[in-house]
DNA sequence: TATTGTTATACTCTATAACTATA
DNA sequence: TATAGTTATAGAGTATAACAATA
């Protein structure tokens, strides 16, 4: 793309490049089925699937932010979209007054059933087809620690803002 | 992040999660500064570094759009942008009178170069530095593999406009 | 005082369709 | 007729800051 060359090497290049163009063509394929079959965002259908798996399926608003999204009233917002269809209900936590549980409803975990086979069967044709035994632990291996590091060192606008005086 | 295991075994499920959460956290850092420093977007970028490295520092709309944008007034609204900075020129292609020429300016390299250092540090800092030895190589192998199948099978959407009818 | 969440507001970006001009 | 690009318009999403309520 450039002398993005600049400090690093075709090779080193090559595997950014390549990581971020196959990722956005992933999210964008996949964003895509799921706008056409739920009419759901990507980050919508991560949230209700994230609230499907919890627990109870209930989820602080705080915890179903973690690694969702960017701002907190990015989160209401959405959650504002899907409370208005819906897929999920919020009320007051027992415990913390300040707090808001957030639960998938009965629809909203039937809506997760029915677009799911078509977001797997994507995933699988876009990107598991292509690879080869041990690709996939391969995989696994060298972006899990990516992901760690990535995740030990929060870009500073990600970092909860509670952590923005201390 | 659900029963999104339903069809996919444990092994898949973490390699689809672990490249987009890493390809976004690595594309919000890296959009981040490139803000902060250049008051560019990550796609702004693109543009401008694609334009930098095309000979001449000119290309077609068209031929620039490629893999760069989904929709056509996408890239003449970004284009209108740089260009009102002064960061481009367009101007009407000599063959093709139809088509448009975009040329990077010197101003437009002069920024380009100005936030590249901040950038390749970004990413090495967030993506290369955890790497092992041979990951790279891996890494180019296996995306490289991926990127090729996805290009070869593209989502309805990213296809030209051309190709709607025919 | 700090934390949780919402709201108001303003802005950026994207997409669709209609349109112009050239091939 | 098909292609290149622009524009109008409208909608989705995001972020910041101000706010209310609870801890």
């Amino acid at each position: 793309m450039s002398d993005a060359t600049a400090g690093l090497t075709p090779e080193e290049l090559g595997a950014y490049f390549a990581l971020v163009e196959v990722a956005n063509l992933l999210q964008y394929a996949v964003d895509g089925h799921l706008r056409a079959e739920g009419d759901l965002s990507y980050l919508q259908f991560q949230i209700l699937a994230t609230l499907n798996d919890a627990p109870g399926g209930r989820l602080r608003m705080t915890d179903l932010a973690d690694g969702l999204v960017h701002s907190r009233s990015g989160l209401t917002y959405q959650a504002g979209l899907l409370d208005k269809r819906g897929l999920i209900t919020r009320s007051p936590s027992p415990d913390d007054e300040r707090s808001v549980m957030v639960t998938v409803t009965d629809a909203g975990r039937a809506l997760v059933g029915r677009v799911l086979p078509g977001h797997v069967a994507d995933v699988r044709r876009l990107l598991l087809d292509p690879l080869a035994d041990g690709d996939l632990a391969t995989l696994n291996d060298v972006l899990g620690r990516v992901r760690r590091h990535m995740r030990a060192t929060p870009p500073r606008s990600a970092r909860p803002r509670a952590r923005r005086k201390s």
